[in-house]
DNA sequence: GTCGCCATGTAAGGGGTTACATGATTCG
DNA sequence: CGAATCATGTAACCCCTTACATGGCGAC
């Protein structure tokens, strides 16, 4: 339900095309919202026709043309009364975890390749959002009026570096806890 | 897509009906997997029909009756051969994060209490979750043969209590920005 | 007598995933 | 000459959520 309103969120931070919403998902969205493109591409569409956003088409030059997308006044105003709404915490679902307690009626031992999977893309995610925050968050601010798209969106990734070491260090314990079967017997 | 695997894994560690199943994804299945009643009843009306698992009429008096499942051998297979499949990490998604960062372009203030909110049901999560770990597994495991199933079941519930308390500590963090823009002015 | 628990379902609709489809440009 | 990037879409299917539906028993 809150697809519309990620969108809403990154055209207000820089409007863009479908495809540069596609990549920020992936990148930078991706830490607390994920879609594909075609999602995205539906999505506009019914957004577009709703008035919450305008379009501008692009052409360029060595590539396909493009559309631009930003937010409209009633997209604005979506957002304000979404963010009055309440919403309930997001159930969590964790395909590991199912596997890790099915592993007890299987070979627990067997499961470690697949944790050891899932803790490294854990960590490349963690060095990524690391580089991120160097590259855009040098600093720690300054006194004075803080700029509160820069500090949400701190506050935001710190969430998501947060959630991954998290993860890593449970993947650990998960990984001991494996390796406990094998030695034993 | 695992939905009927959590349920193989439930219905191994102990039979039940479909409204037993339901209750426990409120509760111990809830830290990693989520389904309501009519998910359940649908999936497993497939499971039995694909001869995964097994019914029995169970009468009882003072109650209404019900119906019993428990694994049958190509559910077991089929479980099996899921745990060896390789599955990636589940994608993320935070309302309250979206909501974060579209705070920069509301009233940052006017969140606080929806934030607060989330914490409160967070920190009565964890709360359950530390009564469980307490009463399930209240001493360190001896030595010897360590019980698959029971050590297995504990490192998931670690994980459910980690996730709970990063979730409070950024929660924590998120208040303390959002503070920030009231006294910052 | 109403509320909550036990117990099992149907139906409609919305959101998400996967597959299919096209086509130009740049880099190795 | 093939692969990756930029760019936009359609279609089918599956999963999940929400609402509706029923009915007996026990507690306050």
């Amino acid at each position: 339900m809150a697809l519309e309103h990620a969108i809403l969120v990154s055209l207000l931070e820089k409007p863009g095309s479908g495809y540069e919403l596609a990549r920020r998902f992936e990148r930078s969205i991706g830490y607390f919202w994920t879609a594909t493109h075609q999602q995205i591409y539906r999505v506009l569409k019914r957004m577009g026709s709703d008035g919450w956003i305008d379009v501008r088409d692009v052409p360029q030059q060595g590539r396909p043309d493009k559309k631009e997308y930003s937010v409209a006044g009633p997209g604005r105003d979506a957002l304000r009364a979404w963010l009055q709404e309440r919403t309930e915490p997001e159930s969590v679902r964790h395909d590991l975890a199912v596997k890790v307690r099915g592993a007890a009626f299987g070979d627990p031992t067997a499961l470690i390749g697949e944790v050891e999977r899932h803790r490294k893309a854990h960590e490349d995610r963690l060095a990524r959002y690391l580089a991120g925050r160097a590259r855009d968050f040098p600093l720690p601010s300054a006194d004075g009026a803080p700029d509160a798209e820069h500090e949400l969106q701190h506050v935001v990734l710190r969430g998501g570096i947060a959630y991954e070491r998290m993860m890593i260090a449970w993947l650990d314990d998960v990984l001991v806890t494996l390796a406990g079967f094998a030695a034993g017997r």
